[in-house]
DNA sequence: TATTGTTATACTCTATAACTATA
DNA sequence: TATAGTTATAGAGTATAACAATA
């Protein structure tokens, strides 16, 4: 029999004073029960929000997809395979640029969407159960717009972790 | 020449409005800068975490650090092993149980946590940096109360999340 | 020459199972 | 019988490189 962990921090608990510690935990709880909520959909939450992406007007290519979830354009092409062969979404070649092409839900992908969105909000809730609805929506909006900024960087710069204190010291 | 993504919402852009979506895009944002922060530390962030628990008193053992930190059992033997090679910290038998072993930050493990925590804290400025300073605590209490919530539920548990839509059904 | 999407391959990481020693 | 830690193996997931089509 184990004692479960308290709630509550205790003098010199370091670890779990940390912010990379407590992402971790949230993000990890947050997989768990999402991917519960997805069920059999192909790639779990991950195909959630592709699927959320493939109803984006105007539509949006598979690699522009791929950055903005955080997945390598060669796995989008065997995620988009699976959620195409269920019918939830087409692919079609842009007009504009015959090389790319556009993710675009069918019809039976946006029904599908509203299932899963009740299911997702579900999920959300299990993770920030300890919040009130207020504490709730202070920190989805807080985690959005810091998610926002990092979205609009470019993603193969490095964050200079290591340059700022060597220049931080210099000063 | 690809056009920046704006930091803007914008109609219709349902997946970038996803809490799932942000706290991805957060956590890896959060790996990437602190992968870079860690730089040769064994392990990486996750070679962070672990020296944060080693210097708690009274001292955990392997398991409990490997459940806090959401890695299997057989891997933080391994992790150990690296970041004991390196003399940061020493794995000694439990006198209460001698099937446990206690996991303690070595001098030079201490030492070394120090310097890792300046730079870690960079990594989540980084990480936060569409924020202010004001807004970046509320967010780290808010994550902290959340996770520590988490930490506390018993793993092997689902999250319910059908069940409780079932239930919510029937109301 | 650079980019999109695809495919095949190699690699890393993680999960599973088996084992020892303790309880 | 159950648990902590270790080890070896298998599987899943990911990254790398090469290719065709297009810009």
């Amino acid at each position: 029999m184990e004692m479960a962990r308290s709630h509550e921090l205790v003098e010199g608990d370091t670890l779990r004073r940390d912010f990379g510690w407590a992402l971790g935990v949230v993000f990890r709880a947050y997989l768990k029960a999402a991917n519960e909520a997805t069920g059999t959909l192909p790639g779990g939450p991950r195909g959630h929000q592709v699927l959320e992406a493939s109803t984006r007007r105007p539509p949006v290519s598979q690699s522009v997809i791929a950055q903005e979830i955080g997945i390598d354009r060669t796995v989008m092409t065997y995620l988009l395979d699976d959620l195409e062969r269920e019918g939830l979404l087409t692919r079609r070649p842009d007009p504009a640029d015959r090389r790319s092409r556009q993710v675009v839900a069918t019809d039976k992908g946006v029904e599908r969407l509203e299932e899963l969105r009740a299911l997702i909000l579900r999920a959300q809730d299990f993770v920030l159960q300890e919040l009130d609805e207020v504490d709730r929506n202070s920190l989805r909006c807080l985690m959005q717009r810091s998610a926002l900024r990092l979205d609009s960087l470019d993603p193969t710069a490095p964050c200079n972790v290591i340059q700022d204190i060597a220049a931080a010291d210099q000063a």
